[in-house]
DNA sequence: GCGATCAGTT
DNA sequence: CACAACTGATCGC
């Protein structure tokens, strides 16, 4: 959760994110997508008074976000006070001081964050320099040189600072499957049950909140049906979504919620009450779409877990990992870094020394970024612009400042030529011809690049098409589930199926490498494990059974890293995974015992 | 009565 | 397991 307080060092006359307490004092405002925790004071009636009494005060957000923020009738007073922008749109806002006149200039480029519909990243350019905040984001090793906006002719902008989605800014998180390869190991898992028989449905464990949109269309577009969901309101200039919802309860795939829901889906009822209209009792699995990590070296990845006889979780998430966020950091190399989220656990201390303290040994290609650009060598900033500082931010800043130059581990000039030089040799290829999204044929990851509006239309259709398709068309199963007439509204209780069992597995193949740098798209492995090294493991499943005795060392590995394991390693027979695993840190020099944190 | 905040739950 | 929202208790205006 964003614990941001709104403003940046650079150029604190706007406010992101927060609309709150200080920030009711700026002159301009942004919104980096539509969730509760980055809207903080967005109805307030004070700020709501501050807009009727000024002139030039805006919010600037994507298309997207104005029409799921104005879909809310508690938010309806914005309207005429949003300035909707483009992606990839440098715009020039004017910072105006209503008392003073006082002015100054900005650029702003909206670019694509991938967390949710409409979320995007604001890149500042002013006379304070190049400002990255990210909002929420995740984004896949290798996107940022995909990024026209943040580079200059062939070489990457000098960013001042960024203000990161540090949700998963530790080591713990060090890897999460792509979307890619979860979205395939969902619609694995939905495929296989519902082509059983039209009463064989599924129950999308979903929070109420936006972001798993893409999910709906691409199950919607494979199995050629709607998921149900609550309401359409917010989606109504959105067809390339809408097409895929609907409130009708006849479908074979629910992501309804209900106060109650998990008591339902005990007593085998979907949070809408449906039921077959014949009697036949409904056979409901529930999927729970929840964020599972890896450690760095981990091979085997299982994106479904069987959590109980007819529930699953699917590996989703909207962040990205440690070794995206690394990813990300390196390639731009700022000169400060703000972590705007303390992951679970963690102090902001802890945080901003993660860096340096925490993070395990990695070849120097890989290492953080270090933010030195070719004219001025400066040492990294990890500090602190979280609200818990807001008042005597000066100070404490300072200090964290002091702090992290102190880091113990921070690189040596040596050691910082050497990842310029590997920097170098990976700039963004062929930047001048690549426009992001143009030539190539539409990847999923389109449906959150989604502002495309000319001013003469009326609706989002054109911003979300080429969003929804499907990675890689698989053999459609269509189920016959849209007879009408099969499903009724009263309700039922129908026996669970105990008996299926998937044959595919979604985990990331053996050969994947563990060079994040690779831009090769995802290959969709939905294959059994190629002689895979992990003897305990012969099954091909796709499904890790959290139940089952023999495969509970596997999930557990599957939700913890490898640099978070509390026993020695001496404390059990080490599989022969681990064992090479081991070698190799001893051969290195590297600690092979942890302390726990 | 409304809204903000916090703790707990999902 | 760690997203983000909802719920209910409490407090203040």
């Amino acid at each position: 959760m964003s614990s941001f307080a709104g403003r940046m060092k650079e150029y604190p006359t706007v406010s992101l994110d927060r609309f709150d307490r200080e920030n009711l004092l700026s002159r301009a405002y942004f919104l980096s997508h539509c969730h509760k925790d980055h809207m903080k004071g967005l109805k307030g009636p004070i700020l709501k008074r501050k807009l009727e009494f000024s002139r030039t005060v805006r919010l600037y957000c994507s298309f997207v976000t104005k029409e799921l923020l104005l879909s809310n009738p508690k938010y309806a007073f914005w309207e005429e006070y949003i300035v909707p922008l483009e992606l990839e749109s440098p715009t020039q806002i004017s910072l105006v001081d209503e008392t003073s006149g006082e002015k100054e200039d900005l650029v702003v480029t909206l670019l694509t964050a991938g967390h949710c519909p409409g979320s995007v990243m604001f890149l500042f350019e002013g006379s304070q320099g190049n400002v990255l905040y990210t909002g929420d984001f995740r984004l896949a090793a290798g996107d940022a040189s995909r990024i026209e906006h943040l580079h200059s002719g062939s070489r990457v902008k000098d960013i001042q600072s960024i203000y990161l989605d540090s949700t998963f800014y530790d080591p713990r998180f060090y890897k999460i499957p792509t979307r890619e390869v979860c979205l395939n190991g969902i619609l694995e898992l939905v495929g296989n049950w519902i082509s059983q028989s039209p009463y064989h449905v599924v129950w999308l464990n979903c929070k109420a909140a936006y972001g798993y949109e893409y999910l709906f269309t691409n199950l919607g577009e494979e199995f050629n049906t709607q998921i149900h969901v609550r309401s359409l309101a917010m989606f109504k200039k959105m067809p390339e979504i809408l097409s895929y919802v609907t409130t009708d309860r006849r479908t074979q795939i629910h992501a309804c919620r209900h106060p109650k829901d998990e008591e339902f889906f005990q007593g085998s009822r979907l949070p809408c009450g449906c039921t077959a209209s014949d009697g036949t009792p409904l056979r409901i699995i529930s999927i729970k779409p929840s964020t599972m990590w890896f450690g760095e070296r981990m091979r085997k990845t299982n994106v479904i877990i069987k959590t109980g006889a007819s529930s699953y979780r699917a590996c989703f998430s909207f962040h990205s990992s440690y070794s995206e966020l690394k990813d990300f950091l390196s390639y731009l190399r700022p000169v400060n870094i703000y972590p705007s989220v303390i992951p679970i656990g963690r102090t902001l201390t802890e945080v901003t020394q993660i860096p340096q303290k925490t993070a395990p040994p990695v070849p120097v290609e890989e290492s953080l970024p270090l933010a030195v650009t070719d004219a001025q060598p400066v040492a990294r900033n990890f500090v602190d612009c979280t609200e818990s500082n807001d008042e005597e931010e000066d100070e404490d800043q300072q200090e964290e400042e002091e702090n992290a130059e102190k880091g113990d581990t921070k690189l040596t000039k040596e050691e910082t030529g050497a990842i310029k030089e590997s920097e170098r040799n990976k700039e963004p290829e062929k930047k001048d011809t690549e426009v992001p999204g143009s030539p190539n044929p539409p990847k999923w990851e389109d449906f959150f690049t989604t502002d495309t509006l000319t001013d003469s239309q009326n609706s989002l259709n054109s911003q979300l098409q080429s969003c929804c398709s499907v990675p890689s068309p698989a053999p459609s199963r269509l189920t016959g589930s849209q007879t009408p007439e099969l499903f009724s509204d009263e309700g039922e209780t129908p026996d669970n199926d105990e008996n299926f069992s998937l044959t595919l597995s979604a985990s990331l193949s053996n050969h994947s490498s563990q060079n994040l740098d690779s831009c090769l798209p995802d290959t969709l492995i939905l294959q059994p494990e190629q002689g895979g090294r992990e003897q305990g493991d012969k099954r091909p499943s796709t499904v890790a059974q959290e139940e089952s005795n023999d495969q509970k060392e596997l999930s557990e590995s599957q939700v913890s890293s490898d640099y978070d394991i509390p026993c020695t390693p001496e404390s059990k027979t080490p599989r022969p995974d681990e064992l090479s695993q081991l070698y190799r840190k001893l051969a290195s020099g590297e600690d092979v015992i942890r302390k726990r944190d």
